[in-house]
DNA sequence: TTGACATGATACCTTTTGGTACCATATAAG
DNA sequence: CTTATATGGTACCAAAAGGTATCATGTCAA
């Protein structure tokens, strides 16, 4: 499943993960960080994120031996797109938006 | 499960609610023209249905022995007020554009 | 009323998903 | 080197999701 809307979309269709989307946004963490969150294993965090590696929602730079993940605003870049597409967003709104990520958070 | 956000984000989850969700953009229509769009049966489509009037996504009239389905602009707020929240939308553009959904397209 | 048409609902099946337990690997500290 | 720490990967399980087949209901037309 390669096609980076379905990636998006599934990657935020659950709230455990958009949870995680949250707590990054705050601050960027290791998967210990985030596991300390959650009332689930390791494991468990560990493949939500992937989904959301999958889906460009976050990153992933290898600090000694720690993982430090970190939320990638130009992954939502896909639902944003998406979303313009219909009548109900005719306007240039949700244009500027999607430029104004890839500006002022790279 | 209530969550509003959840139910809508759930409900775009699907490539095939999109899909609908975008014919339902172009115009109202029965389940039986929407399952002449798809390769499908009529019951898998009246599925995808019940979770997008769960997301609130769309609404159901009753015309005759008719149903007619329409997009609900306003069941996008959900997702939009979640998106909002983060840092990287800390101007008012998202907001603007939820207050435009409401107004234009009532 | 009788029949055709449009739809809704449910039992059932298969695949995906969210979770755990467990083992492997890599780096830091003594 | 040896050990503790931080992480990744996989086999396995239960529940949810997407789909079909089938039956029930409601409305229009003769």
């Amino acid at each position: 499943m390669t096609d980076p809307v379905q990636n998006c979309f599934r990657a935020l269709a659950d709230p455990t993960r958009r949870d995680i989307v949250r707590l990054l946004d705050g601050a960027d963490m290791t998967i210990g960080q985030i596991t300390d969150r959650f009332d689930m294993t390791r494991a468990a965090v560990k493949k939500h994120l992937n989904v959301l590696s999958d889906g460009g929602m976050i990153t992933v730079s290898p600090r000694g031996r720690e993982r430090i993940n970190s939320l990638n605003p130009k992954g939502f870049t896909p639902v944003l797109s998406w979303l313009e597409y219909f009548d109900m967003f005719w306007d240039e709104r949700l244009a500027d938006l999607k430029s104004a990520i890839e500006k002022d958070k790279t």
